[in-house]
Formats: structure tokens, C-alpha cells, sequence
DNA sequence: CATAGACATCGACGTCTGTCAATATTTACG
DNA sequence: CGTAAATATTGACAGACGTCGATGTCTATG
């Protein structure tokens, strides 16, 4: 197999750029880092988020996550996509079952993006 | 004038929860920090707070920050609005222009926020 | 193989958001 | 005061987004 391709996650952008205080963000690095933000910037999607980080064991099953919500089972799977596609969340198949799990380098390297204050 | 009443800046919110990876985030803990994702979730703002952020002495004017980007002046306008209202940045008028300053202790409370990883 | 359950996808709907042109507001200066 | 320049506000419009009900897909089990 070649490896003349190497894929990304898309979470995986925000260790390629230098912190928001460091210096400016280039319109391209601009780009691929605001859908991680857009995949955070809803209550429900946070929730999820901190729910599958903070669930012992590290993972959490579609079906734990939909009895924490008044919403619709497609909503919760369909804001589980966003969170899957931005790179945020690991999605594992097992029997009838799908567990998400969160990516800790990812949310490292998004929130260093944010936090970390320039010398 | 009455004290009765201690206005928090909205970017503050942040520093009121725990880490996401650290325990399940609040339906009302989500809806606060949401807004300030969703303040960082256009390309445009990430530039835009960037650019002040990483700006020689720390502020950066208006009409500095316009030239930067392809878009009309009420548009960028309306960004740093947004970035104000959140709580991420500040506003100063002197004379004419208005001068726009990073909040770094809001940025560090969201980046803790996304990024800590739980023991 | 038929059925039930877990999850994803689709299509539709109302709402929110980014953008602009036009206009208002504030300030400096002659 | 009147004018010019910097910034904010308003109103309008197209496109994006969150939500739902209906339906599809996959898996275990009888």
C-alpha cells in the first residue's frame, strides 16, 4: 500500500497553527480551524462532547447519550456527525451498539490554540 | 449608584466549569459557553481576534483591521461586535478610532476549558 | 428468514447568520 | 458651524443550521 497520501483528521489542523496570540492567523489557517469552533459552538454538541470525555471508561454508547436530551434520536446522531466529521469524537462499531469516544490530543491542541497567551 | 447588581462579562462564564473531559457539562453551563464557541466560529473572527491578539502593544485599530480583509467596513464592524459582546475583546475610543484589545484571561478560561484532560 | 432494536440518513420547515448598501453618529479641524 | 473621516447601526436578502417525522440499514436472535 502507498503511502503517498497522508490523511488527517480534520481535528488534527489546530496543531498546525501557532496560538491565536501568537501571531495572525492566515486566511487558510482561519478556515480549517473555525468548523472545529462551529462543531462546538452548540450547547447540544458541548454536552455530548463533555459527556462522552467525562464517561468512565472513556466511551460512551449512542444509547446513554440520547436519554440525556429531550431531543429527537436523529438529532443526537445527527450532532454526533458533526462531532465525528470535525475530528472531535472516535466512533467505534460493536454489535448493535456505537461507541463515540473523545479525542484528548485534538481537544489539546484546539484548546492550546485558544488559550495559550503569547510571551 | 447601587451595587446590588455584579455584571459578569460574558467570556468570564467560561471559568465557571470544569474542564469537558473533567465532568458532564450543565444544560445551563452548555448555553452559557456555547456563545462564546460560536463567537470563534467564523473564519473571519478568528482572524480578526487573532490579528488584535498578536497586534504590537496589544490593541489593534479599527481601521487597521479593515484593510486586512476583503470585506466591507459595517461587515467587520459587526465581527468585532460580536467578538466584543462575547467578552473576548475589549473596546477603547480615543479620538476618532476605536481601538480593539485581546481579553487573555477569557481566552485561557476557553482554552482550559476545551483542552484540559482529566486525570 | 422474519422480526425487533440501535443507529443513520433523508426531506422539510422555521430560524439564525454573514454580507452588503445606505444611513446615522461621533470626533476633529478649519 | 460645516465639513470630512472613522466607526456603528439599520434593513434586506441569500444561505446555513437545528429540529423533527419518516424511512433506511445493519445486527442479533428466535
Amino acid at each position: 500500500m502507498s503511502k503517498s497520501l497522508i490523511v488527517l483528521s480534520p481535528a488534527d489542523t489546530a496543531a498546525c497553527c501557532p496560538p491565536l496570540s501568537r501571531e495572525p492567523l492566515s486566511r487558510e489557517q482561519a478556515e480549517q480551524v473555525a468548523p472545529l469552533m462551529k462543531a462546538l459552538a452548540d450547547p447540544v454538541r458541548l454536552r455530548l462532547l463533555s459527556l462522552v470525555a467525562s464517561h468512565a471508561g472513556g466511551e460512551a454508547c449512542v444509547c446513554d447519550l440520547n436519554d440525556a436530551f429531550d431531543l429527537s434520536q436523529p438529532t443526537i446522531s445527527h450532532h454526533l456527525k458533526v462531532l465525528y466529521d470535525s475530528g472531535l469524537l472516535d466512533r467505534e462499531k460493536r454489535g448493535v451498539w456505537v461507541y463515540y469516544r473523545a479525542r484528548p490530543a485534538a481537544l489539546a491542541s484546539l484548546g492550546a490554540l485558544i488559550g495559550d497567551t503569547s510571551p
